[in-house]
Order: C-alpha cells, then sequence, then structure tokens
RNA sequence: GGCCCCUUCAUCUAGCGGUUAGGAUUCCAGGUUUUCAUCCUGGCCACAGGAGUUCGAGUCUCCUAGGGGUCACCA
C-alpha cells in the first residue's frame, strides 16, 4: 500500500510549486490504489490562518486532487507529540537545554566571527547539575555526532551528510510547543506513509527527521526531492511570475486539466509525449522518473496546452465554463456554431469570452486601418448588392450562406477578398475573425442588414 | 562562507558508451484560409569549460565555472 501526503503550512494560498508536488503525490498514491492524505502544518500557534487552508482546499477542488479520510492539524496533536517527547526524554535520548535565547545568539554571533558554522554547542547535552533560576527550558534531541546520516533519495539517489552538520536541534520550545522537524517525522510515520514527495528545499530537513526516526525506532519512509520550478528567467519563482494562487490561473481562463499538464511536465517526463490525461499521468507517472534539476516555467508551453483543451472541450463543456467568464449560452441553439467557430482560435476562457462578444454584439466602433483598406472602390456598393442577394436567399445554414458568397463573387467575376474583407469589417469591426458564413449564420439575417446599414451610414458620416 | 544538490537548443525535455544528439513550446519561412487564428510542411537553435578512463563519452571519474537549496525556540 502507497500512502503519500500533501503537507502545507498554512501560511498562504497554493502556488504551482506545491501543487505540482500535491500531483505527484497524488498520482503515486491513485496510481497505487493507495492513499493520499492531506495534514496542515500549523505548530507555529501565531502563524496560522483559516482562510490559507479554505484557498488550498478550493484549488485541490477545482484542479480534482482529492484527498483520503480526514484532514490532520497538527496543532490538535500536541498531546501525540508531547508523550513522544517524554519518551525520549526518559531514555536519556533528548535533554533539557537551559540556553536563553540571548546566549544562542552571542554564540552564534561568536561562531560566524571564527568564520565557523553557526551550531549549537552540545553544552547541556549531558549536564547534570543544577539548572540556571528563571530559565525554561528548551528541549534538544540527541543528534549523532560523529559519522554519517545517509538516506536513498528516490529522485537524487544517495544522500551523505556528515554528522557534524546536524547538531542537537530542538524539538520542544521553551513554551513546549513541539517543532516542525520532530513533528513531522512523527506524522508522517503515524500517518503510514510510505512515499514523501516534496520540494527539494526540504533536502537538508531529512536528516534531521531521520535523528527522530532513530530516536523512536521508526522505519522512515521513501523520500523523494524534487527540484525547484524557477521563473522564466531560471530565478526563483515569485508572485509576479507564476507563483500566484492558482486559482489566479483560473481567473485568468486556464483549464485544470491544462494547467495539471503543464506541471506533470515540469520535472517529469515520458518519451516524447507532451499531451497526458489524468488517465494517462495516472498510468504513466513514476516518481524515479523525476528529473534532478530545477526548472523553469514557461508562459508559452501552458496558454498552448491550455489552448489544445479549449479546442478539444465539447461544447457543452465550454458552455459552463463561460458563465463564469460573462458569457451564458444556455439555450442559445446558435451555441455550438458559435463556439465551433471561436474555440479553435482561443488560448485562454478569456480569449474564448471575447471572441464570442466579439460575434455577438454589434461593432460600435471600427478599426479606422481597417475600414481605409476594405473600402476602396466598389466596397460599398457590393456590400450592397450582397445584402440585397442574402434577403433573396434568406439562408438557414452556414453553408447557405457560403453558396450565396460563393454565387456573388462569381457573378460580379471578383476575388472573395472584395467581398470578404468589407464584409468583416462590416460586421466585426476589424480585419480578423472567423468565417463569416459561419458569423452570418449566428448572427442571423436581420442583424447582417443592421450592421451593414451601420457601416454605410458610418462611412457616409466620416 | 560551510555543507548538499544541479548543469543537453531561449524554455520543457528524450538520451541510460557507438545517434546526422530526437520531440515539444517560442521564433522564422512556405502551404491552407476571404482575413486573423487553427491546421499542415519545412527551417533556425543545445551536450557550461577543462582534464582523464576508453578503440570510442552528452552518457563514467576528477577539477573549474555557473545556478539553486540550506544553515531559526519558521515551516
Amino acid at each position: 500500500m502507497v500512502v503519500t501526503r500533501f503537507a502545507p503550512s498554512p501560511t498562504g494560498y497554493l502556488h504551482i510549486g506545491g501543487l505540482r508536488t500535491a500531483l505527484f503525490s497524488w498520482l503515486w498514491a491513485r496510481k497505487n490504489k493507495g492513499k493520499f492524505l492531506l495534514r496542515i502544518e500549523d505548530t507555529d500557534l501565531s502563524r496560522n490562518s483559516d482562510e490559507a487552508l479554505k484557498a488550498i482546499l478550493e484549488a485541490f477542488n477545482w484542479v480534482g486532487l482529492n484527498y483520503d479520510g480526514d484532514v490532520v492539524y497538527q496543532s490538535k496533536r500536541f498531546d501525540v507529540y508531547k508523550q513522544y517527547i517524554q519518551k525520549l526524554l526518559e531514555e536519556g535520548k533528548a535533554y533539557k537545554c537551559y540556553m536563553t535565547k540571548e546566549e544562542l545568539d552571542t554564540l552564534r554571533a561568536e561562531q560566524e566571527a571564527k568564520g565557523e558554522r553557526p551550531r549549537y554547542d552540545g553544552r547541556y547535552r549531558d549536564f547534570t547539575g543544577e539548572p540556571p533560576a528563571g530559565v525554561e527550558p528548551v528541549i534538544r534531541i540527541k543528534a549523532p555526532q560523529e559519522g554519517f546520516i545517509e538516506f536513498e533519495d528516490g529522485v537524487k539517489g544517495c544522500i551523505k551528510i556528515a554528522a557534524s552538520e546536524v547538531d542537537d536541534f530542538i524539538i520542544a520550545r521553551s513554551d513546549g510547543t513541539p517543532t516542525y522537524n520532530f513533528v513531522v517525522a512523527i506524522d508522517d510515520y503515524e500517518m503510514g506513509l510510505t512515499d514523501v514527495i516534496r520540494g527539494d528545499d526540504h533536502l537538508y530537513n531529512t536528516p534531521k527527521q531521520l535523528v527522530v526516526y532513530e530516536a523512536l525506532g521508526f522505519r522512515p519512509p521513501k523520500f523523494y526531492h524534487v527540484a525547484m520550478i524557477n521563473n522564466e528567467k531560471g530565478k526563483k519563482l515569485s508572485k509576479r511570475d507564476g507563483a500566484l494562487d492558482v486559482m489566479e490561473y483560473k481567473r485568468m481562463g486556464y483549464l485544470p486539466e491544462a494547467l495539471l499538464n503543464f506541471l506533470v511536465r515540469l520535472g517529469w517526463s515520458h518519451g516524447d509525449q507532451e499531451i497526458f490525461s489524468i488517465d494517462e499521468m495516472l498510468e504513466l507517472f513514476d516518481p524515479k522518473d523525476i528529473n534532478k534539476s530545477a526548472s523553469s516555467y514557461n508562459l508559452d508551453k501552458l496558454l498552448w496546452l491550455n489552448a489544445h483543451y479549449i479546442k478539444n472541450s465539447s461544447n457543452e463543456k465550454l458552455v459552463e465554463l463561460l458563465k463564469e467568464f460573462g458569457v451564458n449560452l444556455d439555450g442559445n441553439e446558435k451555441a455550438d456554431a458559435l463556439l465551433d467557430a471561436t474555440k479553435q482560435r482561443a488560448k485562454t476562457l478569456v480569449d474564448l469570452a471575447s471572441e464570442i462578444n466579439k460575434i455577438v454584439q454589434t461593432p460600435s466602433e471600427y478599426d479606422p486601418k481597417a475600414i481605409k483598406k476594405a473600402f476602396k472602390g466598389e466596397a460599398i456598393k457590393n456590400l450592397k448588392e450582397f445584402v440585397a442577394m442574402l434577403q433573396e436567399a434568406k439562408p438557414e445554414s452556414i453553408e447557405g450562406y457560403h453558396e450565396v458568397m460563393q454565387k456573388f463573387v462569381e457573378a460580379k467575376e471578383i476575388g472573395f477578398g472584395k467581398l470578404g474583407q468589407p464584409l468583416r469589417v462590416a460586421l466585426l469591426g476589424s480585419m480578423s475573425g472567423p468565417g463569416l458564413d459561419a458569423v452570418m449564420y449566428i448572427i442571423g439575417l436581420d442583424e447582417v442588414v443592421k450592421r451593414v446599414a451601420n457601416i454605410e451610414k458610418f462611412l457616409k458620416d466620416s
């Protein structure tokens, strides 16, 4: 049984780095019919926020990551941690340290002045004397003093860190609350974690957690440390270049499947394949294939994927999604034609909504360049004759409109552009857009007549 | 600074001792289209540098450089 987890601290929203490790963990658990657990690391009582958890769950819900069982809150497990601390104290594997914060600071300053690595000097490790008065002690765990702490990382391979790099770190603050590396080890054990997939900013926490595993006689899980995602310049991701709230991507018109597809390919691949459905990810994902090196966030590729998924979405689905973007096509009998004509050209749902509006709404202004280019010579006369022909024919399908256009240019012995350009400007206000046969079918004959009349008036007035 | 990790086109990546170093995004050109977009075809572009090992190295070893992470009574 594979058990994985996502364990954020509730200090902010979920960003794409977190979402990627969550995705990897989720995929690995689901692929193996195992469990994906959610734990909130809120041992620092001063920095908690309910909002953050809500934001994370909202994001999970949007992209479709589901977790098993109840959310575990570390802040509700202090009793458990206390018992373990007591146990370690009794067994002599942890000890009280009466050094004050101030003393620690001066020690560190001295060490740094000497060019040494700041490090607790172990002065209370074997202390048996009379403790100084008025000092609430912290509890420190006894870390090995010589040799190496080694573990096999599923991504990076064998990691070997000298014991001298790991000091007797604090497992309980002077107010009695337990600290991060201690509770993580306990929870990962008690929750039955088999595989811990997390960002490689945690790589250096692993030896500390292994010290806890060792002291408690727990068997550690398999660790996978995945490299960071950098921005497009290869620097640390910040809010301006992608470390946004995942929900911000929803607002920008991205589809969750596009975002997930984008993220799964950051640091992981399967041959030359670029497009992965969730089912394919589940079939193919394996954390052993995760890359060692950091990857840069590439907006163009996300956009390309998003366009791909929009193009391949059913119209029914798009109708639902578009509601969030101010376009309601419910009950619109031209909805299919409208979406067929526009979904090929949108990179985001925001684009799609504006493409639709551009067709549906009567143009209120015209691109001056387009006017100048399209309305030369016989253009307006042709347009009026064409409209007359339409009124005669009363087409009722895209093909019908197309036939009329065809007949018109043949009869007049002109190129398609001679009709298309002015007609396009009249109908859409600019030189670009979907096929005019589809546009005319969507807006209907009356609206075509109206828009042609509008531009005729506009030209006369100017 | 100490320690640890990383390094193939601009970007995401394939490669697991013998390849014209492949794919994708971007960009460019051509085709398709009434236009733009889509789509199709083609093109540009990479093994950080240096020593080894080897008949042969992007692939193994070492060094250098560059990048990142981490050094809390934060998580």
